[in-house]
DNA sequence: TATCTTCATAACAATCCGTTATATTGTTTT
DNA sequence: AAAACAATATAACGGATTGTTATGAAGATA
């Protein structure tokens, strides 16, 4: 005997307002609708729902038992329609970002966060990995935006990028470091202190080396390697270390008052921190809506990275 | 934004099984009605619910959440299909008795039992009356079945009923009673002890009155009234009073060893226990079963009960 | 008894459903 | 890389069901 999921929701509604009127109000329908619905049902079961010949409606024992199934269903309909509509607002659903370490640890997560606060209901999966890594991942599906700094010169294959930071690197070091007691540090003094290098793979391991090749250097003592921001950061805290770092990385470590810039200025990479799209793909309205977060955070932040910058790296 | 019940399980039945020939199948359906069923879905909530290009199907976290409220819908309409299937053979329900308190006390909720070890959902109501409340509950629906002596000219009006013993009264005592110890006890000393008199506005108090006219007594002592069976019995086991009752009664204690009657014969009630139903309602399939159950349990007991009344009334 | 509310029925239009037949697409095999 | 295979999407159609409004019947209430 198989039974027609709404008439059981119909029923549903009767048996808990108590009429078949309020039921059919209950559901945005009219009275007859539900009237004959009620009448379907108590043919195809073959036996009565509802106690006849009796007002105020009371239902039979068989007919409440049904109702209270009935009841399950319409409270997870009404679940469903909730949840699509929270969904098509960008209220709930998941976001998977991708993006390098360092830019991820120190400032994605904090907006995570914060976005949060407003999207209580998003689930953003964190993932790691560097351009190549996520624009695989981006084409493959396996994650909707990714955050990472890219050349300028890098164009389209599918891919929607906006800029949302200029790349700046600084040395960093520990504020406790010899090297801030210069006024003025020359390059050379540079290769007199022992060296983080950064991840394998990462952009800012190109930088280090066209750094190097910019003084002339043939050689640094690379000290420590591998670690993630957290690692690299504890480090430094301990050792009169450089290692070379997004400007808006140390900016963010700002409060921490353990870490900051040397006042020397090192060439721009040609490259921008940008959030990247797949352009073709359908993306859930929450994964735009942190999009836009993230860049309105960001252009929030740019200001005050600029003046930060040339407050710590050129003493104004 | 409402969503189609029907649509949402459907979902969830392809989500389940992985694909849509086999969600189709689950269903009982063809396939191309669950294909259609899904792009309409995705049309309407106007974001994909499934990745496209690529197989084996995978559903998109909206699609994989909706489908989950889909299973509860499943889930609950298999639920009520079981239901409805159980309650039509008499597998589940709810079956009101009602009846005279001792018939129910000594007789019928051991039955009761008996019956729930092969109707274990059957719940069953039981209540307490005289025929008049009875009849009166029965007319009100107030119960679906009573079970009580009534007078055999008593008919119809609406009401069928089903002899299941005839009525035979004895004198009970406890098994040590002094009476016992004579060959042929005498009514006369019936008169030398105390009495229990049966509750107010049962039949057994008019068949004691009626007894004791038949002996011309115009006075006996009455020092105990109004308890129901167990404190008759109670009583009844720690004086050497005696009191009337049904002998099937008497019969359903003889077990315990405790009360017996009397070999002295008394007037047949012009009564015999029945079971009665409306005959117009439609009743439960389980209250059909039920009422059977006790028919054929009675019908067990009857020559049992009447080889019993023959060896202790008669000393057969 | 009269009135009022609520439920049941009738009639009709529109939608939706489920079917079979067929095309398309993605995957696997050789 | 082409072909074979399997699964899904689309098309077309008959029929069931759903929704509506208008109206009649039956309890409840005064």
């Amino acid at each position: 005997m198989k039974i027609d999921e709404r008439h059981l929701i119909q029923l549903a509604a009767v048996v808990k307002t108590g009429g078949v009127t309020e039921g059919a109000a209950l559901l945005g329908l009219a009275q007859p609708a539900v009237s004959r619905t009620l009448s379907m049902l108590e043919k195809r079961v073959g036996e009565p729902l509802f106690i006849k010949g009796r007002r105020p409606l009371r239902p039979t024992p068989l007919g409440l038992s049904l109702a209270e199934h009935g009841l399950v269903m319409l409270a997870a309909s009404r679940k469903a329609s909730d949840l699509v509509e929270s969904f098509r607002i960008g209220k709930s659903g998941v976001v998977r970002i991708g993006g390098t370490p360092f830019f991820m640890d120190a400032l994605i997560a904090r907006l995570c966060a914060e976005f949060q606060t407003s999207h209580p209901d998003v689930r953003i999966d964190q993932s790691y990995g560097y351009f190549s890594d996520l624009r695989a991942a981006l084409r493959a599906d396996q994650i909707d935006l990714a955050i990472c700094p890219i050349d300028i010169l890098d164009e389209g294959s599918g891919l929607e990028f906006q800029q949302i930071l200029p790349g700046r690197n600084v040395v960093a070091c520990r504020v406790t470091h010899p090297l801030l007691l210069k006024r003025r540090p020359q390059p050379s003094h540079l290769l007199d202190y022992p060296w983080i290098a950064p991840p394998p793979g990462s952009p800012l391991l190109a930088d280090l080396r066209a750094l190097l090749l910019s003084f002339g250097a043939t050689e640094i003592k690379i000290r420590y390697t591998g670690g993630s921001l957290m690692s690299v950061i504890n480090y430094l805290k301990s050792a009169d270390a450089l290692t070379v770092m997004p400007h808006s990385v140390v900016f963010a470590q700002r409060k921490e008052k353990t870490i900051t810039a040397l006042p020397i200025t090192i060439p721009h990479p040609e490259r921008a921190l940008a959030i990247l799209k797949r352009i073709d793909a359908p993306r859930a309205p929450a994964v735009d809506q942190f999009a836009e977060f993230v860049r309105a955070g960001f252009q929030d932040l740019r200001h005050l990275i600029k003046r930060h910058e040339e407050s710590v790296i050129w003493g104004l």
